[in-house]
DNA sequence: GTGGTCTAGACCACC
DNA sequence: GTGGTCTAGACCACG
C-alpha cells in the first residue's frame, strides 16, 4: 500500500525543497514510519499534496534511488528498498555529523575557542529543552 | 591607522565570499583586533590580499555599512564605527547561536538524545583539531 | 501574477539607478499598484524593460529584500512580502519627510522666512506642472 | 584684514566637503559677515582650521573665483569681490530653488499629489519651528 | 589615492 | 525559466 506522509515544506528558509523532501523521507524510514516494501506516493500525487513542482519531487526521488533507499517497481511505482532502514539511520546521523562539523568550522573562524563553543551549545540545548 | 588582517577565504564551501569577508571583519572587531575609528584596508588592497574581485570586497563592506558597523570617510576610506564592538559581539554570538540551534533541532528531529549530540560534537572537534 | 509597472529612470540626476528602482517599487506598493503576494517582474525582464543591466535591478531587489519588502520564492521569482504595504507607506513618507526637512533647514539657514519658502515651493510646482 | 570664520564641516553627511565650504562662504557674504574687499583665510590656514585637506579648500576657493565671488589679489591672497554680496544672495536663493525643485520631482515620482506634498512641508515646518 | 556605480558576461543551484 | 554570486573592467566624484 501507499504510505500517507505528513511533510512540511518551507520554500523560503534557504534549504532546497528537494532536499527537504528527501530528508523527510529518510527520516520517516529511519523512524519506522515508512517500511521496506511500501510504496511512496507517485510524483504527481506528492507534488500536489505538498503544493510544489513535480520536478522537485522527482529530483528528491531520483536522489534517493541513487542512494539505494528507494527503487522503482516496474509498472507500479516507487518503493522503499529492503535494507533501507539501517541505511537511512546511518545517513541521518552522517548528515547531522556534517552539519555539526560545518558549524564548528564557522564558529572557529569567528575566533571562538572550543570551550566557548561547547558552552553555547549547552546553553542552546537548555533553551529549547529545559 | 589601517589594520593588518589575516583572513582565510574558502571559495568552495557554499558560503558566499562576501559573507565570509563580512563575518571575519565582525569577528575581528568583536575580538578587539580592529577598533572603532580604525580604517579597514582599502577595497583594492583587501581584494589583492585575498585574491578576489574588488566588487566582492565592496559588497562585504557595504553590508557592514548598512549594519552600522563600518562607515565611509569621504575620499579617505572606510572606518570602524564607534559602538561597533558591542554590536559585533552580539552579531557574532547571535549568528553562531542560530546555527547551533538549527543543528540541534535537526539532530533532535532525528531522535538523537542531547548526550549523543554532545558526543558527536566532541568527536568532530577532535577530528579537525586534535 | 506578475505586475505591470511603468517606471521612469533618469540616469543623469545623481540618484543611483538602483535607488530609483527601489523607490519606485516602494511607491508602487504603498499606492496599491503592487500587492502582497504578487511577483515583481523578473530581474532580466525588468532590466530589459528599463534598458539597464540586470545586476542593477538585482541590487535594487536585494536592498528591498533586506528591508523585508520583498522576498524570493525559490526558483520561481521575487514576491512582495505580506505586510509590505504599511512598511512602504511609512518608508515613503519618512524618506520624503527627511528630504523636505533638510531643504527647510537649509532655506532657513539662508534666512528665508517660512512664507518665502512656501512661495518658492509653489512657484516651483507651477513651473514644472502648470 | 583677514576674516575670522566659524564653519562646521560634516564629513559624513554626503555633502561634498568643498561644497560645504563654498556654501558657507557664500552664506557669510550674503549675510554680511564677510564683506567686499576683505581677505579670506589662506588655503593652508583654512585647511588647518577646519581640519580638512588643503586641496579641498583650494577647490572651494577656485569654484568661488570662477563665480566671481572671490578674486585673487596678487601677492597678498584671496579677497571678496566687489558686488559679491548681491551675487551671493541670488546664488543662495537659486540654490535653494534647485533643491526645492529636486524634492518636488522626487515626491511626485513617489506618486504624491502637490497637495499632499504641501501638507507634508507645512507639517515639517511646524515640527521644527512650532 | 579613496569608495561608488554601472555594465557585461560567466557560472551555479533551484524549480 | 528563476535568482545569486563572482569576475573584469570602465567611469565618476572626492580629498
Amino acid at each position: 500500500m501507499t504510505a500517507q506522509l505528513f511533510f512540511d515544506i518551507n520554500t523560503s528558509n534557504g534549504v532546497p525543497v528537494y532536499e527537504q523532501v528527501a530528508r523527510q523521507i529518510v527520516s520517516a524510514i529511519a523512524s519506522g514510519g515508512l517500511n521496506a516494501g511500501q510504496m511512496v506516493p507517485s510524483v504527481r500525487e506528492m507534488a500536489k499534496e505538498l503544493a510544489i513542482n513535480p520536478n522537485t519531487v522527482s529530483r528528491a526521488y531520483r536522489q534517493l534511488q541513487d542512494n539505494g533507499v528507494l527503487e522503482t517497481v516496474r509498472g507500479s511505482g516507487i518503493a522503499v528498498s529492503s535494507g533501507a532502514k539501517a541505511k537511512c539511520k546511518s545517513m541521518r546521523s552522517q548528515a547531522i555529523g556534517q552539519r555539526i562539523a560545518h558549524v564548528i568550522v564557522e564558529a572557529r573562524q569567528s575566533q571562538l575557542s572550543d570551550d566557548e563553543i561547547l558552552k553555547m551549545i549547552q546553553s542552546e540545548m537548555r533553551k529549547k529543552h529545559p
